[in-house]
DNA sequence: CTGTATCCTAGACGATACTG
DNA sequence: CAGTATCGTCTAGGATACAG
């Protein structure tokens, strides 16, 4: 979904395109809690390879996410926050409580 | 984009479901400043009628704005927020000044 | 194991016309 | 003015197959 407006909130909109994409969260809050390697993401949110590859390069793309691939045969690629990734996390606690609340209710 | 996954983070999903939608945070912002018309927030946006008005309906449903309907003739329809509007605005800040310190760099 | 290459589909969004 | 009704487009995401 690109093209979002720029009515001012500009903030907002350059962090909206960050998280957008089906997987995002899931992907950041998951690589919250530590280190992560391509197969064990997948099969932990149940995405096709596509499709996580694809969020995966543009969370890269975006600063939020390090990929390192230890070159190794067979291959072996870990995924993890970049400490811009970690400050994503913590702004979106507030929105996270703010859903909570939305559940209880 | 419904089926979001429940991975845990439930909280987040559930604000990303509100929010999900093209000029959603827009309409959000806007109505941040004050009541608005429909035909105002139209303008302001660039944005169809007919999308807006199921932007709208969604954010209405959700219970973040509120519709007031004064029965008149030619109609006239103000939208604003609800408390709980106001409380995902603000549940919004963070997010946005991490956009912002990402666009500033 | 970690991807890429194709093909396909649902649904969000936009353009336009019309109504009370 | 504030919508609803139709129709068309476009692309994110999924299924599947294949590759290094």
């Amino acid at each position: 979904m690109r093209n979002r407006p720029g009515t001012g909130h500009c903030g907002v909109d350059a962090a909206m395109g960050v998280i957008e994409g089906k997987w995002k969260v899931s992907i950041l809050w998951a690589l919250g809690e530590g280190v992560c390697r391509f197969g064990e993401l997948r099969r932990v949110l149940g995405v096709t390879e596509k499709v996580l590859a694809g969020q995966l390069r543009e969370l890269e793309g975006d600063g939020v996410v390090v990929r390192e691939d230890f070159g190794e045969v067979p291959p072996r690629v870990e995924y993890s926050l970049s400490a811009r990734g970690l400050a994503l996390n913590s702004a979106l606690r507030p929105l996270g409580e703010w859903g909570r609340e939305l559940l209880g209710s």
